[in-house]
DNA sequence: GCCAACGTTGGC
DNA sequence: GCCAACGTTGGC
């Protein structure tokens, strides 16, 4: 089982919609590293964070599930779509998504108190410039995290 | 709205 | 294959 943080716009897709869907395939990813990280490492049973950006409050705001493994993401054929993808192929698809589940609502831990932790001061998404939407979390930061929210 | 950081594109 | 230009992200 690993771990990770998935980040998303609340105005465009938050943690309640999560709650509301129950299930939700992790559709538009359009970085390759992201989509590497879904493709190559991210399981079934994965858990991650739920991360808002670019929003009034940035941070951790649920927990969720990885239930399918990457297949093809189906926007990149969907001409009337923002992640159309002229140059993906059926045959050979550019892009993947995991399907996954919403697995709680936690409190906002922002980034201030993500920042004032000291075994979370290599955590990806805290970086400076950092851009990616799906980063892994090691055992030591998903336990520093669980501990922040009382789950430990 | 500003601006730093980063990925991608395209001319050469 | 280099690298400048450009577009996007995202915290503040």
């Amino acid at each position: 089982m690993k771990t990770w943080l998935f980040k998303s716009e609340p105005s465009q897709y938050s943690i309640d919609d999560l709650a509301r869907d129950e299930v939700t395939a992790w559709t538009g990813v359009r970085n390759y590293q992201a989509r590497n990280f879904m493709r190559d490492d991210m399981r079934p049973g994965d858990r991650g964070f739920y991360f808002h950006s670019s929003c009034a409050e940035p941070g951790i705001v649920g927990f969720v599930e990885v239930v399918k493994r990457a297949y093809a993401d189906p926007t990149q054929f969907d001409r009337k779509s923002r992640y159309y993808d002229a140059g993906a192929a059926r045959a050979a698809p550019r892009w993947l998504n995991v399907d996954v589940k919403f697995a709680g609502k936690t409190r906002v831990v922002g980034l201030a108190e993500l920042r004032s932790h000291k075994a979370l001061k290599a955590m990806q998404v805290l970086q400076r410039g950092n851009r990616l939407s799906i980063t892994p979390v090691t055992p030591a930061e998903w336990a520093c995290i669980q501990r922040l929210l009382g789950n430990a």
